[in-house]
DNA sequence: AGACCAAATATGGTCAGACCATACATCCTG
DNA sequence: CAGGATGTATGGTCTGACCATATTTGGTCT
């Protein structure tokens, strides 16, 4: 019973493979950066010396990955351009592989809380005025981490990261209170935590969690529902955001086990 | 200023788009698992009403995205046919990305210190409560997250996953001390590792943390050529897998932070 | 001149058909 | 019955054509 690695094991490489590494190279020794525009389909195909087709599929792939955007038409942005949006491809992957039972929802759910601890002690790291004079650690704060600019890497949401990441933390949590039904509420609420996680000023981090969110969203909603009263939820939420504008690290994780705690009290077992 | 949000805000699905839906919608209703086939590209084509071409843009979405494998010829392992190889992409993404400087080498690393810290708590508190004995021993009660077959998300490395985590980190272990060179040290130290998220019982976990080292490995190997004795990297892994094996979580995390702490030494760069 | 409208053009999106490479299935032979 | 020759289904690739879209260009009218 062949377990595996049945797959292509040597195989020469398709010709939109070929592509495919041509175009990363291009990328990595021209220098080329977001916004900078890749030549045409056909002429990308003659230069490759391979058919349309295959300049077609290796683009597929790129733009899965978030790499490349293409647009049709004329003017400087037509064609296809250098992007940056890993979220997508995170999403995607997701949500395929819960679909396939590949990933249980207890997974996505464990990985989330790791992400969320994280964050809301680094964000509160981040901020906090000075280091506790702790030997051997954190050498030179580098950028106040919520200056760091997502905007790149923000899915759909363009609006954001605009003001810093704290006050985004507020605006959520008056939204939530303004909510009129569980899927506004946790709309905001997911709007909450996004911005928790970029106040910890890791866009890998902020890039994952907001796919876990979204793959998460129908369970959230359902979770709010069941809970009925979401006083409990707001009371964690601005303790969560007084600990981190605070650089309380150590108040801020505590704040936020008790909230996973509240959001997510069966722990239970697999699936 | 072209801050986003004008790349296809709305235009009608393209045709492959159309078709990665209905495939999605087909492994959902149809109940489709790992292992099952599609139809043939030419007969999805004709049932979706699309071009061949069309329905390749979208198989190879799947491919990228790790869910199906395409194989020629004919038989029963021919055509497309659903996986759960979320690592590959994830290795993509991760690349891709970093060559972009959308990500950079620090967001990856401290990514990486997350995960791996967890991951050690984790897996010794999985430990705990069963059987606290000595490692690679008594493989006897279903333990709750050794037991987790996590082959289905093992990307190249088809011989992992057979034996419990905690004795391929002893063999990952031994391994190292015979290493003859720092690429071949890294080698199995990212094997080590990876045991050790997998001994954490999370396969979203584990796949993140493949793509991660992967990403990492030419750093690391420059890593360790600079520390030159891997004398105090072994310490911390035996201290490590024992701590594990006994199932304290407390000691498992401690000695993971010590390990990071000597091998990422300082917290600059970038790029 | 300026404004406005029409044609040219560049670019991705899609399809149809052909042919090749591969690997199993089938059948024919000895 | 063994073993090779042939058949065939499947992905891989190329070519060429045509459509849709959006900018660029240029001409025309006021």
């Amino acid at each position: 019973m062949t377990t595996d690695e049945r797959r292509r094991p040597d195989a020469r490489p398709r010709a939109f493979e070929e592509v495919l590494a041509r175009i990363e190279e291009r990328i990595a020794s021209d220098g080329l950066t977001v916004g900078d525009r890749l030549p045409g389909e056909r002429q990308l195909a003659e230069q490759l010396g391979v058919g349309r087709s295959s300049v077609r599929e290796a683009l597929r792939v790129l733009e899965t990955l978030g790499v490349v955007a293409s647009q049709a038409g004329r003017g400087p942005d037509a064609g296809a351009v250098l992007t940056s949006r890993p979220g997508n491809a995170l999403t995607d992957l997701l949500r395929l592989h819960l679909g396939l039972a590949t990933l249980s929802m207890r997974e996505v759910i464990d990985t989330r809380l790791m992400i969320e601890q994280w964050a809301a002690a680094r964000a509160a790291a981040a901020l906090a005025p000075a280091a506790p004079a702790a030997a051997a650690s954190t050498p030179t704060a580098p950028a106040p981490a919520s200056t760091l600019t997502a905007s790149t890497l923000t899915a759909s949401t363009p609006a954001a990261s605009t003001r810093p990441a704290t006050a985004r933390m507020a605006e959520a949590i008056a939204a939530m209170d303004a909510a009129r039904d569980p899927a506004e509420f946790v709309e905001h609420d997911i709007a909450f935590h996004l911005a928790l996680a970029e106040a910890a000023g890791n866009r890998l981090i902020v890039a994952v969690m907001r796919a876990l969110r979204d793959a998460l969203r129908r369970y959230a909603v359902d979770a709010v529902v069941r809970l009925g009263d979401t006083g409990g939820l707001q009371d964690d939420h601005r303790r969560i955001h007084r600990a981190i504008a605070d650089g309380d690290a150590g108040a801020a994780a505590a704040a936020v086990a008790e909230h996973l705690a509240r959001a997510y009290p069966e722990s239970g077992r697999d699936s």
